[in-house]
RNA sequence: AGGGGUAUCGCCAAGCGGUAAGGCAAAUGGCUCUGACCCAUUCAUCGUAGGUUCGAAUCCUGCUACCCCUGCCA
């Protein structure tokens, strides 16, 4: 039993109910970091039987819409998280006024005329202490008239905002007076020009868990140093509003997943996105649950792989090839067999009639019966994978060289006699294979666009066109079955024979991404 | 007067005083009309220095390294 889990047993075991809560603020699509951090709450959901509330953090209106809204759930829905309640934080804006209130009548809160650039003056550095504005000790009336004004409107974006008062020369810097309220004239994507204070997200959060009767609130590292003023708002602000809960909500935090090569930063992201240097956050080099979506990753591959990383405290970078365990694993069990040549080597059988074709039936799932089978064309004129011949081969080979023999899958064995110019010449023998190969037949195989995704750049590395890599989604042309052709279902997923495993791209019907290679090199 | 965290195999990670689980990766061998899958085998004394104890990854002390915090972002 983990940490988290824990504190959920604590919290039944005192008699509360298990509710929990998914914070995704909608200013971006989710990303498979958000899908691991949300897997622990849906887990401990399940596994505790609890509730879980879908909360939009959207109290930064020049940031969210209702376009993220719509791809968050929709997202959530396809990796099978589950939630009971969709809720805003804007649903809130009137009881976290209340609260605010509350907090000047008590003396904790006050409206701080400084400028931004003098509120960290005074904020102090790390390990110098702040000192207190010039506002600090206004009288309660007065603070009480100042904020009802910054609601009204009266005051211009900037100039005034309303601040807990809690420890200039707290070590924290949390708790140096943060700011609760600022004025800000944006449009709010759900509650209009209704608004002209927005509530900050340490004050918000907080009671937004407490309204909500959330009973453990399950968040990332970064905001352990935010978990004093998260009690803090919600300890002073007990009595403020009527039905609050007996317990209130306690803050646990677990370590965010990191992948090598992946950017996990949501600012980031948005950067590509923004600069044209991806198609969109969908993008299949993007590590957002659409884009994995889009690159042919199972939503069960992904939840398994972000479960199969630890819930601990420790810093963790994980490396690709675990995410794409998960995937090669899940893909071998569903995916549509097929043969595919990327660098198509033509082969005559020189012991074949030239005017003869046959057809043979290959599985289309050697693993799954109730697959099916298709059908592939035979001639004297096929196509190999350039990968599959050599020249010099290295010790152990198992593919074809001049003298060797392999078969070809569903089909016959082959012997290769010579290499004239471009062209294998072979003949169908009886001798031992050494391995299998795959082939398209020359003449009714049929060409497709094959595009390579490259991955991420590394976490850290500035950002030029050369290291985001938009040249490495080229294009090169594939030789695929004629059967391939005839399929037009953009929701199959296939694997190319021993190539790696693709993805039939829905935009169109002949372009294949090209997703992972079975094996690094081959 | 800086604070808050974390340190167990290349990467995740169990372990909670009784003599280091498991997974990924890697390697070797077997099987195979996917070099896949599958099967078998191999692969750490626990950041460091001391201390307590019959016994310590687990307790204590001192070091060291790394991460987070100085938005009117979340």
């Amino acid at each position: 039993m983990n940490f988290i889990e824990e504190g959920v047993v604590k919290a039944r075991d005192r008699g509360q109910d298990i509710i929990l809560r998914y914070p995704p603020e909608p200013n971006g699509y989710l990303h498979i970091g958000h899908a691991k951090a949300f897997s622990i709450t849906n887990s401990m959901r399940n596994q505790y039987h609890g509730r879980a509330n879908l909360r939009f953090d959207d109290t930064n209106p020049a940031k969210e819409s209702m376009h993220y809204v719509e791809n968050i759930k929709r997202d959530l829905n396809w990796l099978g998280i589950k939630y009971d309640r969709v809720v805003f934080a804007s649903d809130y804006y009137e009881q976290l006024y209340t609260c605010a209130v509350h907090l000047i009548k008590q003396g904790l809160a006050y409206v701080d005329d400084s400028t931004m650039d003098e509120i960290k003056a005074l904020r102090g550095e790390l390990g110098v202490p702040g000192k207190p504005s010039p506002y600090r000790d206004r009288s309660v009336a007065e603070n009480l008239d100042l904020f009802a004004r910054m609601r009204a409107g009266e005051f211009p974006d900037g100039s005034r905002v309303l601040r807990a008062k809690i420890d200039m020369a707290s070590p924290n810097m949390n708790l140096r007076d943060p700011v609760l309220y600022r004025i800000n004239r944006q449009t709010h994507y759900r509650t209009g020009n209704q608004w002209c204070i927005y509530p900050m997200y340490d004050f918000a959060h907080s009671l937004s868990d407490y309204l909500e009767h959330i009973s453990n609130s399950l968040c990332s590292l970064e905001f352990e140093d935010h978990r004093p003023l998260y009690n803090w708002c919600i300890a002073n602000c007990q009595g403020a509003l009527p039905n609050l809960p007996k317990f209130p909500p306690e803050q646990y935090e677990f370590s965010r997943l990191n992948i090598e090569q992946f950017v996990m930063s949501k600012r980031w992201l948005k950067k590509f996105v923004d600069e044209g240097l991806v198609d969109g956050w969908d993008d299949p080099r993007m590590p957002t649950v659409a884009g994995m979506r889009r690159r042919g990753y199972p939503a069960t591959a992904i939840m398994d792989f972000v479960q199969s990383t630890g819930i601990t405290k420790n810093v963790m970078t994980v490396p690709l090839s675990a995410l794409e365990f998960y995937v090669r694993t899940e893909l071998d069990k569903v995916a549509t067999r097929v043969s595919v040549v990327e660098n198509p080597l033509k082969v005559k059988i020189v012991n074949y009639p030239a005017d003869k074709t046959e057809t043979f039936t290959v599985d289309n799932n050697p693993h799954d019966p109730a697959a099916g089978t298709h059908a592939m064309t035979f001639s004297n004129e096929i196509y190999l994978d350039g990968d599959d011949f050599s020249d010099n081969p290295p010790p152990k080979y198992k593919r074809l060289t001049v003298g060797g023999v392999v078969q070809l899958r569903g089909a016959y064995k082959i012997k290769c006699l010579r290499k004239v110019g471009d062209t294998l010449e072979c003949e169908i023998t009886d001798d031992k294979a050494k391995g299998v190969v795959q082939y398209v037949d020359a003449r009714t195989g049929v060409k497709a666009e094959i595009r390579s995704f490259a991955p991420l750049l590394k976490a850290g590395t500035a950002l030029t066109e050369d290291n985001i890599n938009r040249d490495s989604l080229y294009r090169s042309t594939a030789y695929v079955e004629k059967w391939l052709a005839e399929q037009n279902n953009p929701s199959t997923k296939y694997q190319f024979m021993r190539k790696g495993y693709y993805v039939l791209d829905a935009k169109d019907s002949l372009v294949f991404n090209k997703t992972i290679s079975l094996r690094e090199g081959f």
